[in-house]
DNA sequence: TATTGTTGTTACTTAAAAAGTTACACGAAA
DNA sequence: TTTCGTGTAACTTTTTAAGTAACAACAATA
């Protein structure tokens, strides 16, 4: 399949209206930071309303956080967009008549939440302002080599 | 796209070739376990040979583990049918023109990284042995409710 | 208040990745 | 020498998400 870069969208999307707060954000002024179309980040907008981490007026270009940079994780933004699927994919069509086909779904399942787990928790030890920090020093040391 | 079952089918098939060593395994026989077709199972153990997990003879339905069970981590076989590939995927196609864009990439692939690590490492202590004597003892679980 | 711009949403199309399928040359063994 | 099985290539189908088009509802303002 396509993959999903919704995670990384959604992220971008975050801290976009965060950096530029002050500005008229249009769904195609993001989009184009992005480079996509304004419907995906229309449809992303939508979610992480949903998931209560935006706050936006229909008809108004105005997009804000809904609760402070620092306060949103990685995690939140992850579970939003992505819900708690499977990061690991279980082969969930095996033979439960063969001992292996019948218990394989367990074992591995438990083993698979067991990593899945491992990495959600790096994921609840970032916030969204570590990100836009990141990002700001990041360009600093772009402009510093001109 | 499809979501790919690769890994765990690769851990069944090392599984029932180690379960059913003193028998006749056909392609076509672990097919039936995993319930998929024969091709899909010789195109996986195609890639497990590759990576040096298991030996095979052309023509011969004798396949062995290359390794003792205990030598085998989920993570050798995770490296062996997915190579290191993003676990967590970034969004190769934002503008550099943009601060957001020229440097989310850099920023979250090495969040991402990190919590890839994470996960991976749990793969690395969970051996192929593991996975066999789980699954023998779901089985007893199973049996004794009978 | 008519116009212009924007959101929110639905429905549809396209793209990409992996599984499934077909086919067949080649090897093994009886 | 026949039968069974592997290894592999080429092609088709399935699945999932991104991309696109369309439009009603809302907001701001000229």
């Amino acid at each position: 399949m396509r993959v999903s870069t919704r995670f990384s969208d959604s992220i971008h999307i975050l801290a976009f209206i965060e950096i530029y707060q002050e500005k008229k954000l249009s769904s195609e002024l993001i989009a184009n930071s992005i480079e996509t179309s304004p419907v995906v980040v229309r449809r992303l907008m939508s979610t992480l309303r949903g998931a209560g981490l935006i706050a936006t007026k229909k008809g108004t270009a105005e997009p804000k956080l809904a609760k402070e940079s620092k306060q949103i994780t990685l995690l939140d933004v992850y579970l939003a967009v992505e819900k708690d699927r499977q990061l690991f994919t279980l082969d969930t069509n095996t033979n439960p008549e063969c001992i292996v086909g019948g218990n394989i779904q367990k074992v591995l399942g438990a083993y698979y939440e067991d990593a899945k787990m491992a990495a959600l928790r790096k994921f609840n030890n970032v916030s969204l302002q570590d990100i836009i920090e990141s990002i700001l020093v990041e360009q600093k040391i772009k402009q510093a080599k001109e």
